[in-house]
DNA sequence: CTTGACTCCGTATCATGGTACGGACCGTAT
DNA sequence: ATACGGTCCGTACCATGATACGGAGTCAAG
């Protein structure tokens, strides 16, 4: 049988075998029981999309406590659904927040891509000066760039 | 005279003076010459902008060497044109993934919170499974929460 | 002209999010 | 039945992005 042990959904999920045992350690994804025989863990299909919502989720600036607050979030007769209901609210402001500002860095760049080919008089020169919208042409500043260390 | 010294620059900026100084050791920001006799490093206002820029890109989840990436997009006639186009049309199309992204989680919330105050039947009971929107109703499996360590 | 807050600079330490390693055990294809 | 790769588990190590510290120098209010 081909059962779905870490090696497989490591690789089901795009993501390395220790990094798997890391989450579960910390709580973000359930460890399945160890047979009684003490034979290897089988997980269930589902934690494969669990570990991509994380890494998804962490790619948009969350951290992996958010990603668990995410995660938490259920409206089930368990919970109090006040409180899932205020939480979800708040993280919905959230990201309605980094779409918004998203959005303004999207802006930017598409001024930019425009300002960019006509090899004559240049408006906004860099990202700052066009996100500070709308201002007259600038000086060419040559400015050291590379990340050092 | 009130000068932009770091201090005053990183209440402004709304960081700590070490986060300054550490943004100035990576190239982030350019640290001003000392003045000839030796006394305390004056900030242009700009500077302010730039390193709130930095950490909103940095909660969009862009790492420190991407936000270097992005500040030294810059259109002018000392760059190559065509290499700064190139670069600004990657930036672009990930952060359209990055808005696509949010915008699924944010539906997902706000089915969450719809499905949520009305103590009676629930159909998409998690994140996950408002996710793989459109499924069936869910049982209520309660799951042990809490960021472990 | 002193005192207290701030700056400068180098180095050390920290939290987060992994990644690697080693020895014992498991499972299966040959 | 045995070799070879995968799993298990604990512990060690790593990069990134800060944050802290200590001692010397600076500035400015009283």
């Amino acid at each position: 049988m081909t059962a779905m042990t870490i090696g497989r959904l490591a690789r089901k999920a795009g993501v390395g075998v220790e990094t798997i045992r890391f989450y579960e350690r910390k709580g973000l994804i359930e460890q399945p029981r160890r047979p009684r025989d003490g034979g290897y863990r089988v997980y269930p299909e589902e934690t494969a999309h669990r570990i991509r919502f994380i890494r998804q989720a962490q790619e948009l600036g969350f951290s992996l406590r958010e990603v668990q607050d995410l995660l938490s979030l259920r409206a089930d007769p368990e919970s109090d659904s006040a409180d899932v209901r205020e939480r979800a609210a708040a993280k919905l402001a959230e990201v309605k927040r980094k779409i918004t500002e998203l959005k303004r860095i999207r802006a930017a760049l598409e001024d930019l891509i425009a300002a960019c080919p006509g090899r004559g008089a240049l408006r906004n020169c860099s990202i700052m000066e066009t996100l500070r919208a709308g201002e007259e042409t600038c000086e060419n500043r040559p400015g050291g760039e590379g990340l050092r260390s």
